[in-house]
RNA sequence: GAGCCCAUAGCUCAAUUGGCAGAGCACCGGACUCUUAAUCCGUAGGUUGUAGGUUCGAUUCCUACUGGGCUCACCA
């Protein structure tokens, strides 16, 4: 239930009962230019009407207000910035000025006439009419402060977008972001495709699914964590080169940098290994930056980070080696390494067995965290990359990088698995896992494989989150502030 | 899922050791023809997140719950 508040009730009342209809349809009530057309047109200008002789007309919601007896100034907020609006009475005449006057703060209004300039110089229409295009009914939040309530902020994204225009300005970033990625993959001749959120059989990840049921099939199904497995599908198709730009689902806790659904590109490349997916992914990722921050250098929280190629490429265990004082030899010795743990962290809780999950816990211990600019990590262990073609010459090994900047993973990829034989057995093993109480490890996706028993192509493919990209590239550290509807709990009512 | 912290008017925030719950903006009424955080005068706005407890007296102290933030775990 929403309820309105009687005060405000009775402005409608109250407008309509001298025949001003507060919710009218757009004829007549449209806008000549935005506010940013005239600005920018005028720019420089000392009498603007030399630029634009004619009239305009200019729309948007009342942010500013001042009302003083005879005369009037509005500032309108429409989508590219602000306008202002000054009505005399003895022009725009009696009646319509008293109809100006009742707008409040938060209104829609709409109004024409000519440039000018105040004597401070502000560009502004000197209005000859004025009308209420929408009428606002709800108290209007503080307008010298910023609506800094964080929860507030995303669950009312609407009066978020329209207080803020911080906030505006990221999502446009947002849209420039996703936009230069689809431009720079159709240029290299990859095309775009969708792929089914709802899958019989999950993959593609190691991720707790949702499960969701499908009335007529009388069947479940799970909202995707991945696309992954439906796009090297289209590979062993034929098409060659895909991408998608999409939702994925996973059913984890929230955080800061973590949101039940999220955005990630994935793209898959015949005839292509991780090698050159690491040039793309630095031409793409330093070139995204350029254009929307016009530099390679970014802020982020205390980091700077610099996206200029090349990025910096070491091996997983030439890594944690440095980190941790390990030997090359030491890091494929379990015991060298669970002695090692024991003496720095004291805990002996649910340490690994493998030197694979060793790695794992150690990279993400000793190195992750020292990341800040992008760094390719190749050489991760076959053991955790169920997907990922085994290396030449190092079998316990994959050709694959993850790509950290700014102490997190943007990127994962590696050039893919398409021995149909080997792919079995792993997701064997994963099932093994599941069976034993692993509610991440993947299902046998029988189909997959008979996909894979056609044969494909050697093939790379790569995974990007455009949720932290666009962070990155924002300065936001919320991952609730690139979203614009991030998931909530249900707000509490009574 | 765990730990710590937060919740006062529509918004941003006050409230002295536990002693009458306040201000600015928004809203309402009035004055004002270049304001831009307009100014000036006046009114109204509250079960202090919810439910209990301690106390002569609770926004303040205690418990539980709800929602949120930060950190951790899982993960991208």
């Amino acid at each position: 239930m929403y309820t309105f508040d009687p005060k405000w009730l009775e402005k409608l009342d109250a407008m309509r009962a001298s025949g001003q209809e507060p919710y009218p349809s757009a004829v007549g009530l449209v806008p000549t230019h935005t506010s940013a057309e005239l600005h920018t047109a005028c720019e420089g200008s000392l009498d603007p009407k030399t630029v634009i002789p004619g009239e305009v007309a200019v729309a948007g919601r009342v942010m500013f207000r001042n009302v003083m007896g005879k005369a009037m100034f509005l500032r309108l907020q429409d989508r590219a910035g602000f306008i202002q609006v000054y009505a005399r009475r003895e022009e725009v005449g009696e009646a319509a000025f008293s109809v100006l006057k009742g707008i409040d703060i938060g209104d829609f209004v709409w109004a024409h006439g000519t440039l000018m300039r105040t004597k401070t110089g502000e560009l502004s229409v000197q209005a000859k009419d004025g009308k209420f295009a929408a009428k606002n009914l709800s108290p209007f939040p503080d307008r010298f402060h910023t609506l800094s309530d964080v929860e507030l902020r995303s669950r009312q994204r609407y009066v978020d977008l329209f207080m803020n225009p911080e906030s505006q300005a990221t999502f446009r970033t947002r849209s420039a972001v996703v936009r230069y990625i689809r431009d720079f993959f159709h240029a290299r001749d990859f095309i775009e495709v969708e792929t089914p959120m709802m899958q019989t059989i999950p993959g593609g990840a190691t991720a707790r699914p949702f499960i969701t049921h499908h009335n007529a099939l009388d069947i479940d199904l799970y909202m995707r964590v991945a696309p992954e497995l439906f796009l090297k599908r289209l590979i062993v198709g034929g098409m060659e080169r895909v991408f998608e730009v999409n939702r994925n689902f996973r059913n984890e806790g929230l955080s800061h940098k973590h949101n039940p659904e999220f955005t990630m590109l994935e793209f898959y490349w015949a005839w292509a290994t991780y090698k050159e997916l690491m040039d793309l992914t630095e031409t793409l990722l330093s070139g995204v930056c350029v254009q929307v921050t016009g530099g390679h250098q970014i802020k982020f929280n205390d980091m700077d980070i610099d996206f200029t190629t090349p990025f910096r490429r070491a091996d997983m265990d030439v890594l944690i080696s440095e980190a941790t004082g390990l030997s090359l030899h030491e890091l494929r010795d379990s015991a060298r390494m669970t002695a090692f743990w024991v003496e720095k962290n004291g805990s002996t809780d649910a340490l690994p067995h493998t030197f694979g999950r060793w790695w794992e816990k150690l990279f993400e211990h000793y190195v992750e965290p020292n990341l800040v600019n992008p760094t390719f990590v190749t050489g991760f262990p076959a053991e955790i990359s169920p997907l990922a073609r085994r290396s030449d010459g190092d079998p316990d090994r994959t050709d694959r990088f993850e790509l950290y900047v700014a102490r997190w993973e943007l990127a994962n990829a590696f050039t893919e698995l398409n021995d149909p034989v080997d792919q079995a057995e792993r997701f064997a093993a994963q099932v093994k896992a599941k069976d034993a109480g692993d509610a991440e490890a993947m299902h046998f996706d029988a189909d997959y494989i008979r996909a894979l028993a056609y044969g494909m192509p050697p093939t790379a493919g790569e995974g990007i989150g455009i949720d932290r990209l666009v962070m990155l590239l924002t300065g936001r550290t919320s991952i609730r502030e690139v979203i614009l509807f991030p998931t909530h709990r249900p707000e509490a009512h009574g």
